[in-house]
RNA sequence: GCCCAGAUGGCGGAAUUGGUAGACGCGCUGGUUUCAGGUACCAGUGUUGCAAGACGUGGAGGUUCGAGUCCUCUUCUGGGCACCA
């Protein structure tokens, strides 16, 4: 009997595969396709334990669905471009472009060793001018398609590096690199047109209906729809061409409680007045400081009195002063409030600073809603001080109505849905009705008597898809000194990037490059010059699912291949990607249907998708001499029953598992795993401990337990290959049976994503059929069902058993096994008896025996007329195989 | 602050439509074999009790013959969003 080797088998069936092109894609009229993708990955060089989890996942659907028929492509490549590579060239020399190659081979070097069903020949990166270069070719498509246009834009800028950051690059208002100070810069950016779509990307949502609904729920929140008023103030002392002032609200129902209107610091008006050194200085100070969400979340409302003043849409002797204040954002709705400090916490804030007045328009009903008479208005005093916003007036409008808490600092803003009391509803007709109602009534009120119109506004922008950046997509465009910013004609294409750059200098080396940015125009062959900010890395993954149906083609995609592929039937990857990757995406694919890129039908590219969750590991830490802490790697710890020591027995403190980090060391390397247990095992733990959606604990003792189970099925797997051909035994109807029931329970396991249960089961099974005494046929049967069974999650050792008990061909191709609907049934079925809930006895009845035989049996059981003690039965009842209740 | 998800043994987690709570794995306990040890194999393992039994799915109520599952309230944990007017 020989020892399960997986350094043996492993590599010898990759090989088998390759030989047989197993895994290579073809379109096949005859059969049904299937398109499982997992999202591509970064190429930092090494594989972890969640790249491991995230491709045996797809890994598992791939073979599983190719063992069902369907014709299965199941591609892989590389998200190259990015900040990383230029970082390496920065701090080790070198360029972009060698470091991640070099990463690309490392990691398709780490891969293969999974054994993955992957068809490499189709393996692409972003970073290859064939991809890129389709990339370009789209994006003028793009801009002749009014899809992506120029506009200033406020950006993080770090005077240092002389680059844009990200928000999440700005730490404390500093360049997470240099440290250097942040400025908010206007530059003129290239932008696609997203919100063009954000009712339907919204609304598309809905159809999504194999995608896990919190993902949704994300993505509609991202997207933000918002219903409200649009009117215009008359103002007054505003210099000339702003005699109006638009302002939205999604609360039009407050407008009678309006105490002041506020423009954003970026506001044209606000750009008006800046020839008043004050006001300038008061933008100033506005713009200063980062707009990541931390600055933002902790920066106090700080206003400037312009000394204009609006005309109230209703009242035109009621005027309200105009303030320039720093809460108010240029790029949503008009960059122009009303504000209503009773029912707005932030215009509360404001107002109790500056002294603004708070007119209260609604009340809460209160805890006592029974015969209050008919809610008559405030007093005449309505209009609060800043130090009282609501002032308790129990008993002085009758007895049951006026119960409100006093809030000095709290604005009431109580849910749209919930019934408040209107003292100061917009047509002057004091009422109990909804926020939503009074709503609706608002922008009516507003849309008849002409002042305003209702208008639906979105969150979502345009997505910025500029970066000053090298190593990135060049965005394919032209400055020309006479026929201005110009397409770069598609048969010079791809734009490569130049490889003569250093990164010695900071800066974009496209920027300063001395040939590159020289160029001839493609309308008119003037002299012009290149356009040097690259393209944001999340256009290149925003189309990649599509190039793999065709990553050959000399166009960006290729009709057919897409029509056959499109769309992804299963995406699996990471909730981190939740919303802007899916967004982008699912806008990309629109767009690609717009130019002629894609069919219609592949608008929503992804029809399933699937969020795994991360693996994590215990962190060990110790303390050093000045108290800072000080992380060990797993390898280098000892567990004991008390805990974890350090191989010179200095006790070690555990901390929770978390995502496995390089910061706290609690990382296993899958290479490390592959060589001491092989692919396999690492493969068979990280599916079966977990549910697939939530995260995994990887534990030692766990991977051990795998290789024990995985060389446990091995013995058996010698055991019965040495088993006499005429050996007869007595359980081959047993066997049969759970034979025909693992099938079942695996298949549904695999189809719904319960990885786990179905590994459960084949724990199952295994101990079945190992305790089994059946004929050697039906013993041989059962363990090539097993090796079948076993086959997407451990495909090495699968083949390796399937050829020793005489399978014919490859495991991976043979058909997914049937089971026999009539072995599934069992013929008596064990009945629980009940008695007053309590679980009593049980008895054993013939499937379809009739309910009324059955209670027969079950009231003549002893254990039952002992626990009735004489008691009268007052009803029985019978659920058909399930269970029966007494109740006494 | 708003929105969402979750809470089941020592641990990871099972449990169609409400129908035997704790599958399977880890760990632990006892035993057998080999034996220096690990390995391998067998049995046991929610709590409590000598036992019959009682109790038990974060907490408090409720619906039901029957609740981990449904309803109301509540606590805690995790995640997302957040000057979006």
């Amino acid at each position: 009997m020989s020892r399960y080797e997986p350094a043996q088998i492993e590599p010898q069936w990759q090989k088998a595969w390759e030989k047989a092109q197993a895994f290579e894609a073809r379109r096949d009229p005859a059969r049904p396709k299937y398109y499982v993708l997992e999202m591509f990955p970064y190429p930092s060089g090494r594989i972890h334990m969640g790249h491991v989890r995230n491709y045996t996942m797809g890994d598992v659907v791939a073979r599983y669905k190719s063992a069902q028929g369907f014709s299965v492509l199941h591609p892989m490549g590389w998200d190259a471009f990015g900040m990383p590579a230029e970082n390496a060239a920065m701090e080790r020399g070198g360029h972009p472009k060698d470091w991640t190659y070099s990463n690309i081979a490392d990691m398709r070097g780490q891969m293969k060793p999974l054994g993955l069903s992957i068809d490499w020949t189709r393996e692409f990166a972003t970073c290859d001018p064939e991809y890129y270069g389709q990339q370009q070719a789209m994006f003028i498509d793009m801009m002749d398609a009014g899809l992506v246009y120029r506009k200033a834009a406020v950006v993080n800028w770090d005077p240092v590096d002389m680059t844009v950051l990200a928000n999440e690059q700005v730490i404390d208002g500093k360049g997470w690199r240099s440290g250097a100070a942040v400025e908010r810069r206007e530059l003129t950016q290239w932008f696609f047109k997203i919100s063009d779509y954000s009712e339907e990307l919204l609304e598309a949502l809905d159809g999504l209906t194999h995608w896990p609904e919190k993902v949704r729920l994300m993505q509609a929140n991202w997207i933000g729809k918002s219903r409200g008023l649009q009117f215009a103030f008359d103002t007054v002392g505003a210099p000339q061409g702003f005699e109006k002032l638009e302002v939205y609200t999604t609360r039009p129902d407050t407008l009678m409680g309006a105490s002041f209107a506020a423009i954003s610091a970026d506001h044209p008006l606000a750009k008006a007045l800046e020839s008043d050194p004050k006001v300038a200085a008061f933008v100033a100070e506005c713009r200063r400081g980062g707009t990541s969400a931390e600055d933002i979340e902790t920066a106090e409302k700080i206003g400037y009195d312009t000394g204009i003043r609006v005309r109230h849409p209703l009242d035109p002797t009621w005027e309200l002063p105009v303030w320039i204040a720093n809460f108010i954002l240029m790029d949503y709705g008009t960059g122009a409030i009303f504000g209503c400090p009773a029912h707005d916490q932030r215009d509360l804030d404001f107002a109790r600073k500056y002294n603004l007045p708070v007119n209260l328009v609604f009340r809460n009903l209160g805890a006592r809603t029974e015969g209050y008479t008919p809610f008559e208005g405030f007093p005449p005093d309505s209009v609060f001080s800043r130090d009282s916003v609501f002032t308790d007036v129990e008993g002085e409008y009758g007895p049951a109505f006026y119960t409100y808490q006093k809030i000095t600092s709290v604005a009431y803003a109580p849910p749209k849905f919930e019934r408040v009391a209107y003292g100061r509803p917009i047509d002057g007709k004091p009422t109990v009705q909804t926020g939503d109602e009074a709503i609706a009534a608002a922008i009516s009120h507003a849309e008849t008597n002409g002042y305003g119109i209702g208008v639906t506004k979105f969150r979502l922008r345009d997505w910025g898809g500029s970066r000053q950046r090298y190593w990135g997509c060049p965005i394919p465009v032209v400055h020309c000194p006479t026929c201005g910013v110009v397409p770069e004609a598609k048969a010079n294409l791809p734009i490569k990037l130049p490889d003569d750059v250093t990164f010695d200098v900071p800066g974009n080396p496209l920027d300063r490059h001395p040939t590159w940015r020289n160029c001839a125009c493609p309308k008119c062959g003037a002299e012009a010059r290149r356009e040097t900010d690259t393209m944001d890395t999340f256009v290149d993954s925003s189309w990649y699912y599509a190039r793999f149906t065709s990553p050959r083609a000399t166009t960006p995609t290729s009709l057919p291949d897409a029509d056959y592929w499109m769309n992804v039937d299963q995406y699996i990857g990471g909730i981190e990607h939740a919303i802007l990757h899916l967004l982008y995406s699912r806008f990309f694919a629109r767009a690609m249907a717009k130019t002629g890129h894609l069919p219609a039908k592949a608008i929503e590219p992804f029809k399933a998708l699937f969020t795994q969750g991360m693996v994590t590991h215990e962190i060990y830490k110790t303390t050093d001499a000045n108290g800072r802490p000080v992380y060990h790697l797993p390898e280098d710890i000892i567990r004991t029953d008390a805990g974890a020591t350090l191989a010179d027995g200095t006790v070690v403190e555990v901390i929770p598992s978390a995502k496995m980090s390089k910061s706290k060391k609690n990382v296993v390397d899958p290479m490390n795993i592959i060589a001491s247990f092989g692919a396999d095992t690492a493969r068979w733990f990280v599916m079966s401990d977990s549910p697939p959606e939530r995260d995994v604990e990887w534990t030692s003792s766990g991977a051990e337990a795998a290789f024990k189970h995985l060389s446990r099925v091995w013995g058996l797997s010698n055991r019965i290959a040495d088993m006499p051909e005429g050996h007869v035994g007595e359980g081959d109807d047993d066997l049969r049976r759970a034979t025909a029931k693992a099938i079942d329970e695996v298949t549904k396991g695999i189809e719904s994503f319960a990885f786990n249960k179905a590994i459960a089961v084949l724990y199952g099974f295994t101990n079945t059929l190992s305790r089994a005494n059946a004929s050697t046929p039906v013993m041989k049967d059962a363990i090539r069902t097993l090796a079948q069974l076993m086959q997407p999650m451990v495909p090495h050792i699968a083949e390796a058993i399937w050829v020793m008990q005489g399978g014919t061909g490859l495991c991976c191709q043979a058909p997914w096994p049937k089971a026999d609907p009539a072995l599934l049934i069992d013929d008596t079925v064990i009945l629980p008896i009940q008695i007053n809930g309590k679980r009593r006895a049980e008895i054993s009845v013939p499937k379809d025996m009739a309910a009324t035989e059955v209670e027969k049996i079950a009231l003549a059981n002893e254990d039952v007329v002992r626990f009735l003690a004489g008691q009268p039965v007052r009803k029985i009842i019978v659920v058909p195989g399930r269970i029966i209740n007494v109740v006494a």
